[in-house]
DNA sequence: ATGGCGTATGGAATACGA
């Protein structure tokens, strides 16, 4: 028996606010999971109404007031939920769940990493330490899982790690995403813990990839000056089910858009 | 021109994003 499997992740930017687009998006690509980073919703005050009747009857959520906040909405039941705080912050950037894939348990890990602030030196800003030790966690943590097994890990990771994930890799080269101390330690965590960079299996390292264009430029399609800061991990296990990855990089024009465009990853078994 | 904007909070101005 074939199963398959979508599961899409989006930075929001106010799940309330978007909750039209995120309808739109629902309708249209009818993901059996999706992964929203950014809700800034209370958890009491969570659309969970809406989503359901689009048909994502299982949500799993870690919200706080104002900032960050995570959401796992899915088709399928959602089993072994689990909220990781890092850095002792009291911060709502990570969800983890299981849902039934091709007979088994498929662990999806749903984060988001602090973006780190405006100067990369944490002896002056301790956003940017906030972030080092974030991926520091998330590497020693990520190990103690069981990496033999079908998983996956997405969301916003705030790092864009090579040079054809930004639109100019040495104007970057000492901003915030994609500075060296970034770039090498996501390499690090992504190694560490086994994970396969499954957008990066279907477009060439020499193509470039965004999936974050900014408010400010005054046509960010013209300008067209992106960032590839959402990502999709696969474990080794599950590295040969992955069928392709896509950018929905029209939902950045949608009206009332996130900044970030959804990124979608389709699977087989 | 990588901040030129956008969002939450709270009810104006500030913090934050990346």
């Amino acid at each position: 028996m074939t199963d398959r499997l979508t599961i899409a992740t989006w930075n929001i930017n106010s799940v309330r606010l978007r909750m039209p687009i995120v309808e739109k998006f629902l309708a249209e690509v009818q993901p059996d999971v999706l992964c929203l980073q950014e809700t800034k919703c209370p958890d009491a005050n969570f659309p969970f109404n809406s989503l359901r009747k689009a048909g994502y009857e299982h949500i799993e959520i870690n919200g706080q007031k104002g900032y960050h906040g995570v959401a796992t909405l899915s088709k399928r039941p959602l089993t072994n939920v689990e909220k990781r705080e890092f850095c002792e912050m009291g911060d709502s950037r990570h969800v983890a769940v299981d849902v039934p894939f091709n007979g088994q348990p498929l662990r999806i890990h749903n984060f988001y990493v602090p973006a780190g602030g405006d100067e990369p030196d944490r002896e002056i800003n301790p956003k940017f330490g906030h972030k080092l030790d974030f991926m520091n966690e998330m590497k020693a943590w990520l190990q103690g899982e069981e990496t033999d097994k079908p998983a996956v890990l997405v969301g916003d990771l705030n790092v864009a790690p090579y040079e054809e994930d930004v639109w100019s890799h040495k104007k970057l080269l000492k901003v915030v995403s994609h500075t060296p101390v970034e770039t090498e330690l996501f390499e690090d965590v992504r190694e560490t813990g086994g994970w396969i960079d499954a957008m990066r299996q279907f477009v060439p390292m020499d193509e470039k990839l965004y999936t974050w264009w900014s408010y400010r430029a005054k046509d960010w399609a013209a300008a067209n000056k992106g960032r590839r800061l959402d990502h999709v991990w696969v474990s080794k296990p599950l590295g040969s089910a992955v069928q392709a990855t896509s950018v929905l990089g029209d939902a950045r024009g949608w009206e009332k858009p996130s900044d970030h465009a959804p990124v979608i990853a389709f699977f087989e078994a």
